[in-house]
DNA sequence: GCCGTTTTCGGCCCGACTGTTTTCAGTCG
């Protein structure tokens, strides 16, 4: 039952944090903080931007916390915010937020999504125009309306032009993280009431593309009927949009669409190899068929002249009868893995409990919501051999950067607790900025007593091409540095990459020992696949860390090992699959 | 609206960058 272990971990994974309550009332705080944004209200949006956060956060029911009368004990939480969430769970809805609902359309917080907007521009733009949404606003623009307005001059309408760009090219999709969650909740649900069905994920969520468009579900059973009324009665089913004998769709509360699609047990392998895609590797292998006298469809791999099923119960038989060795979903993207397969040189790809350790976690110290020894423990229940702390530095003031004097006080913490806790080890590390001129942010005294610094750029993104690769391989000359976080910079859907020249970067970090990071926090995923394979074909080593803010999201490193084996990567090319002892002595530690 | 080993009231991350502002306002991280 291959096809179910992708899976198989999906309740370990969700672990307490998808409780729907807690990201309910999450989002209806993050509403109010925009509300209360776009009315100019000074210091409150903040003070329900954390409380929302640290719901979203909590280990454990809000709803419990709510009856117990502990919201208070939630940080961020008072009296005013506790009122409403009492109110919110107890009733089901907000007079509050009906109230500021009423007083500015939600078109306009729609505005606040794109990139060059925020409150005091959305404002006028609802103010000035009467424009309540993004359509409205690519008119006005169209109609050079904007210029018209004090304070907006052509560069400015260029600017926000392209920010509708940026935020159009995701508009549709939703990143990884996201998907992976609400199928691994509604993949559990129906095994949980059709015990002996199989179910898996299939489209470019099985895949593991950045994005997912929709979630792609296979069921192999002939109880279509049934499932089917299993299925449309989700409970966060919020839409029916179709529901018939071997496919459904629904749209969910969130608005994400999910496709059910139901086949007998004999088409199962053929059917997962089919919807599991990419439509440019299914051309590829049809073609692949034809030549070998058969073809493929969803429902088997038969033979051209007497139609005889040759395989499709089983999707590795598909591949093994195109005399093929089998394809991980993450590599098929026709980009040369059919080709390898066919010679039997597919990389062995890095598995996903492979890592040692994760060596890019933040903890309260800076911007982090746990503390350190909480770290440690997240990191022992993933049974890691290391964790690497790595707060921001000193330059970060937004993220709480830690001063020379704060850095050396955790270094000792970090000392002490080593001591007290054992094992998974606890390495001492920082993030740290790259300046404007290539130096990093602290002084090399302060660096010395750590195990290693992480180079990280926050500034700056818009230097030129030649300036930002002087800025990275300067600071790559630093021999403390042993890892570059997140080296492109780009926030999917939101920010573009910084320009710098790759493949210097790449030798660079080959010169000094310096491994290129897949950043797994799902917004980022960067290093991408293709730059990880680039950076492998160069010679680099790369290394997949989760940057968690918090301790469950030590859990993320399963889109950065994504990542990774769609980029081609072999465990000998992460860093992080090294024993502890291994890598301590590559770094030069006593 | 929240919070308190410097304050129960007065702070709240703040500096850099960009554009169109002739001295500053808005956005971003």
């Amino acid at each position: 039952m291959f096809m179910l272990k992708i899976f198989e971990s999906a309740l370990n994974y969700v672990e307490r944090s998808c409780d729907v309550e807690n990201s309910e009332v999450a989002r209806v705080l993050y509403e109010i903080a925009d509300f209360l944004e776009l009315q100019g209200i000074a210091f409150k949006p903040q003070a329900y931007r954390k409380a929302a956060r640290n719901v979203e956060q909590l280990d454990g029911d809000i709803m419990e916390y709510c009856a117990q009368g502990r919201l208070n004990e939630v940080p961020g939480v008072g009296k005013a915010i506790a009122e409403k969430i009492g109110e919110l769970v107890n009733t089901g809805r907000l007079r509050y937020l009906e109230k500021l609902r009423a007083e500015i359309p939600s078109g306009v917080l729609e505005l606040l999504q794109i990139p060059e907007i925020g409150p005091k521009t959305a404002m006028i733009l609802h103010k000035e125009l009467g424009i309540i949404g993004i359509r409205d606003l690519k008119d006005a623009i169209f109609n050079h309306r904007l210029s018209g307005l004090k304070g907006f001059g052509t560069k400015t309408e260029e600017r926000i032009l392209q920010g509708i760009r940026v935020f159009e090219s995701k508009a549709g999709r939703i990143l990884l993280s996201e998907a992976f969650i609400a199928a691994s909740t509604i993949i559990s649900y129906l095994q949980e009431q059709h015990k002996d069905v199989w179910v898996s994920a299939a489209g470019s969520l099985r895949r593991m593309r950045e994005t997912i468009g929709d979630i792609d579900i296979l069921v192999a059973s002939s109880l279509s009927q049934e499932i089917m009324d299993t299925f449309v009665s989700f409970e966060s089913v919020a839409d029916i949009l179709a529901k018939g004998d071997t496919k459904s769709s629904v749209r969910l509360s969130n608005g994400i669409q999910v496709d059910l699609r139901i086949v007998p047990e004999e088409s199962y392998g053929a059917a997962l190899q089919y919807f599991t895609g990419s439509k440019e590797h299914n051309v590829a292998l049809r073609k692949l068929a034809i030549s070998k006298g058969m073809k493929i469809s969803e429902y088997g791999l038969f033979n051209r002249e007497t139609n005889d099923r040759i395989a499709g119960g089983d999707e590795a038989d598909v591949y093994r009868s195109l005399d093929l060795e089998y394809i991980p979903p993450e590599l098929r993207e026709n980009r040369g893995e059919i080709e390898a397969a066919r010679k039997d040189s597919l990389p062995k790809l890095v598995e996903y409990d492979e890592l040692k350790g994760d060596l890019h976690c933040h903890t309260e110290w800076s911007d982090g919501l746990g503390t350190i020894k909480e770290i440690w423990a997240k990191a022992s229940s993933l049974r890691y051999d290391y964790v690497g702390i790595a707060d921001h530095s000193q330059l970060l003031r937004i993220a709480n950067g830690l001063s020379e004097a704060r850095l050396l006080e955790q270094n000792r913490e970090i000392g002490k607790l080593r001591e007290s806790l054992g094992p998974p080890w606890i390495f001492s590390g920082s993030e740290v900025d790259v300046l404007q001129d290539g130096r990093l942010d602290y002084p090399k005294k302060a660096l010395e007593r750590l195990d290693f610094a992480i180079m990280s750029i926050h500034t700056r993104f818009k230097m030129g091409e030649k300036e930002m690769t002087e800025r990275i391989v300067s600071a790559m000359s630093n021999e403390k540095v042993k890892m570059f976080a997140h080296p492109t910079g780009r926030i999917i859907g939101q920010r573009p990459s910084y320009t710098f020249d790759f493949e210097r970067v790449v030798d660079a970090a080959i010169q000094n020992g310096i491994a290129l990071e897949i950043n797994a926090f799902p917004e980022r995923l960067d290093l991408n696949d293709l730059n990880v394979k680039r950076a492998i074909d160069l010679g680099a080593k790369i290394v997949i860390n989760s940057d968690a803010h918090a301790p469950v999201q030590l859990n993320y490193v399963r889109f950065g090992i994504a990542v990774a084996r769609r980029g081609w990567a072999e465990g000998k090319d992460i860093t992080n699959t090294k024993p502890f002892e291994l890598l301590r002595k590559e770094w030069g530690l006593s």
